[in-house]
DNA sequence: CTAATAGTGTCTCTCAGACACTATCCG
DNA sequence: CGGATAGTGTCTGAGAGACACTATTAG
C-alpha cells in the first residue's frame, strides 16, 4: 500500500509576480536581491510544514519585500528537474496585483519595481512567471473594471481607463472603453471638482450581479 | 540559509481528470475503484523521487488504468490541510483528452466511464476537478476544431461538430458551426462516400498558422 | 473667449445566429 | 422520383471601433 514515507518528497518552493502599476513606470513587477549571490529574482520561499501556498507566499512578501495582504493566484507548477541547483523544488508559480500604495513601504535596498516589458535577467524560470502572470492579469482586465483593485473602490471613468491601459500595455479608445465598462459599473451620483475639464462622474463596481441584463 | 534539510516536505501527488467522448453517453471521466476502501476516485499517485509531474500522470495512467500515450495539462494544486487522510499531501489535478479508442484497453473491473455532468460520488476534492477539467476543455474546444484530438487526422464537419457538441454539452447550429471553424481547417480535397446524402468534404487542422487573415 | 476634459449620438463593419435555398448522394 | 445530408446565400440584430458632436469646468 502507499505509505506516505515509502518514498522521498520534493521540496515544495513559491515564487510570486507581485504587480502593480506605478504612475511613472506603468505596468511592474517587483524583484527582490538576492541573498547570497547577486541578480534578481522573484521572491519565493520553501513551504513550511502545515502551511498552505497561499500563507507561504504572504510570508515570503512579509520576509522579504515587507509587504502584507495580498490575495495570490497560482498559475502554474513548475517541475523541471534540473531548474533549481539546490536539489529537487518544485515551484508553485502565484501571481498577485496590488495597489501602489502598498509597496510604499517595502525595502528600499532590496528590491525594485521593473516593467514588465524588459524584466531585465531574472534566474531560474522567473522570466516564464513573469510572462504568465502578465498574460493572466491581462486577460482578467480585458474583461472586468479593475478585477484586482488597484484603484479604491471609487473612481472616475479617466482613472479606470489609465489603469486599464498600463496593465494592457497600450492605448485604449476613451469611448468604447467606457462602454464596455459601462454594464460592470454603477455611477455614485457624486462629480469629482478642481480638474481643468468638464467634472467627472465617480462610479463603484458593480457588486458581481448577473451582467446578461 | 535555506538549507533544503530544515523542514519537513510534503508529498506530492497527482490526480488526473482523463476525458473522452464516447459514441454513446457523451462526454466521460475515467474513474478508478479505490484499492483499498469502496467508492471511486479519479486515477492518481504519488510522485516518485526524480520525476515530472506528466510523467507521474503517465504511470498512474499506465499502473491504474492500462491507458498509455497522454498528454496531460496542469490545472491546479489543492493544498488544503485536511483533504487527504493519508497526511500532509499537495495534489497537482491535472487533465488529460484521448480518443475513445485508446481508452478500449483499460482495465474493465476496476475503471469506469462516467458521464461529466453526473460524475457520481467522488473521494476528496476530485469533483472540483473534474469540474475543473471540463471547464478547461471546453474553453479550448469553443475556440479551436478539436484541439486535442479526439478524432484522426482527417475529418468531416460532422463528425466535427458531433464532437463538439458532446464536450459542449448541447447542440450547436451547423452552418454557424461550420463558419467558426473554416479559419481553422483546411479541406484535403477528398469527400466521403457510402454515407445516406452528399458526400461531405474531408479537412485537415490548418497547421497552427496566423489564424488572423 | 480658448483649452481641456467628460459624456454621448451615430455611422460603419463585422460577425453570430437563424432561415432557407441549392447540391449531391442512396435507393 | 423522395429522403437525407452537405454546402452556401442572405437577412437581422448586437456590438466594437471610430468620428464627431455637445456639455461643463478653469482661466
Amino acid at each position: 500500500m502507499n505509505n506516505l514515507t515509502d518514498y522521498p518528497r520534493p521540496s515544495v518552493a513559491v515564487d510570486t509576480a507581485v504587480l502593480t502599476v506605478d504612475p511613472g513606470s506603468g505596468f511592474v513587477v517587483l524583484q527582490v536581491r538576492r541573498a547570497q549571490g547577486r541578480g534578481w529574482a522573484l521572491p519565493g520561499t520553501f513551504l513550511h510544514e502545515g502551511e498552505i501556498l497561499a500563507d507561504a507566499v504572504e510570508r515570503s512578501l512579509a520576509d522579504k519585500a515587507n509587504i502584507r495582504g495580498l490575495s495570490p493566484r497560482q498559475l502554474h507548477v513548475f517541475d523541471a528537474l534540473g531548474r533549481d541547483d539546490r536539489g529537487w523544488v518544485l515551484s508553485v508559480a502565484h501571481v498577485a496585483v496590488v495597489p501602489p500604495e502598498q509597496l510604499a513601504s517595502r525595502f528600499a535596498e532590496t528590491t525594485r519595481l521593473v516593467p514588465v516589458h524588459a524584466p531585465g535577467r531574472l534566474i531560474y524560470d522567473h522570466a516564464d512567471i513573469v510572462r504568465l502572470a502578465v498574460d493572466e492579469v491581462r486577460a482578467r482586465y480585458a474583461a472586468m473594471p479593475d478585477p484586482d483593485g488597484l484603484l479604491g473602490a471609487e473612481f472616475t471613468l479617466r482613472d479606470l481607463r489609465l489603469v486599464h491601459e498600463a496593465v494592457a500595455g497600450h492605448d485604449l479608445q476613451r469611448d468604447t472603453f467606457r462602454r464596455a465598462m459601462e454594464p460592470h459599473i454603477v455611477a455614485t451620483g457624486a462629480t469629482t471638482a478642481g480638474g481643468r475639464g468638464r467634472p467627472a462622474e465617480l462610479f463603484r463596481r458593480r457588486p458581481a450581479r448577473d451582467t446578461t441584463r
